[in-house]
DNA sequence: ATGACGGATCTAATCCGA
């Protein structure tokens, strides 16, 4: 069988309900992860998916600012978010699935973007994204009897071809060496594979995320890969194929951030 | 200058994103 995971940072899933509609209709996805819905669990409009089959919902969310969801056609369990850093935002949420005989275990990540200075002793922000990185560490992709997945905004442009200027962005938080290399480090330990690298080259340039500042963000095209698809070895093995919907960033009323798709081929 | 836009909120000016 086959089975196509998806996750787009939404910004407002309120604000977007249609054009995630629209998305659904066309690619299918069996799950779909978001992030920044910016609403309460109350007020994520869990009609709308329910009416394009997407009957199995979780929902973390709090009011005006981050918060995460996972929504899928296949029924979802033991769904769960840790409290990184203690602080109490809605940052993370895990759900169990099956699919093909295997137990998936899907963690739905938003990472603190860090704010503007690069530097844990005059940016605190910047201090929670590190601490918060350093808990990640803690996830294995080969723990719990499962396939573990994880997704989402993780908020760094690991290498240099994830953003549109290696240079201009060393120190630009998103893609400074401290948080590339702890990024490398949580992969590399975790035994988690980076899928859209498994399958498209590292010379190769690739964005999901374009700044709404920019005056033509199709033209200047000054992007980066701030959003993520890992997994567990046996997972990178079946993956049939990898996405990045870049012509989402140019829908009406867009998300800065576009989605990323995994297919993959189970039993 | 990378880039001044776009979302939510105690509808006005402020916080936040990355």
């Amino acid at each position: 069988m086959t089975f196509k995971l998806a996750t787009w940072n939404i910004n407002s899933v309120r604000l977007r309900i249609g054009i995630v509609e629209d998305f659904l209709k066309s690619h299918e996805p069996d799950v779909l992860c978001l992030q920044e819905i910016k609403c309460q669990n109350d007020q994520f409009p869990a009609k709308e998916f329910r009416k394009l089959g997407y009957e199995h919902i979780a929902v973390h969310g709090q009011k005006g600012y981050h918060g995460v969801a996972t929504v899928s056609r296949r029924p979802l369990s033991d769904a769960e978010s840790t409290d990184y850093c203690k602080m109490g935002d809605t940052r993370h949420l895990a759900t169990t699935l099956t699919a093909g005989g295997k137990q998936l275990r899907v963690h739905n990540f938003y990472v603190p973007a860090g704010g503007d200075e690069p530097d844990p002793k005059k940016n605190p922000k910047f201090g929670h994204k590190l601490r918060f990185l350093d808990e990640m560490r803690a996830l294995s992709a080969n723990g719990s009897g499962m396939e573990n997945i994880l997704v989402g905004d993780l908020n760094i442009a690991p290498h240099e071809n994830d953003v549109w200027s290696h240079k201009q962005l060393l120190k630009v938080v998103s893609h400074t060496p401290q948080e590339t290399e702890l990024l490398d480090q949580i992969r590399d330990e975790g035994g988690w594979s980076d899928l859209v690298r498994e399958k498209i080259p590292l010379q190769e340039t690739l964005f999901t995320w374009w700044s709404y500042r920019a005056r033509d963000w199709d033209i200047s095209n000054r992007g980066r890969r701030l959003d993520h698809i890992w997994s567990a070895p046996e997972l990178t093995a079946a993956l049939s194929d990898i996405s990045i919907l870049r012509e989402a960033r140019g829908w009406e009323k867009p998300s800065d951030h576009v989605p990323v798709m995994a297919t993959f081929e189970l039993d």
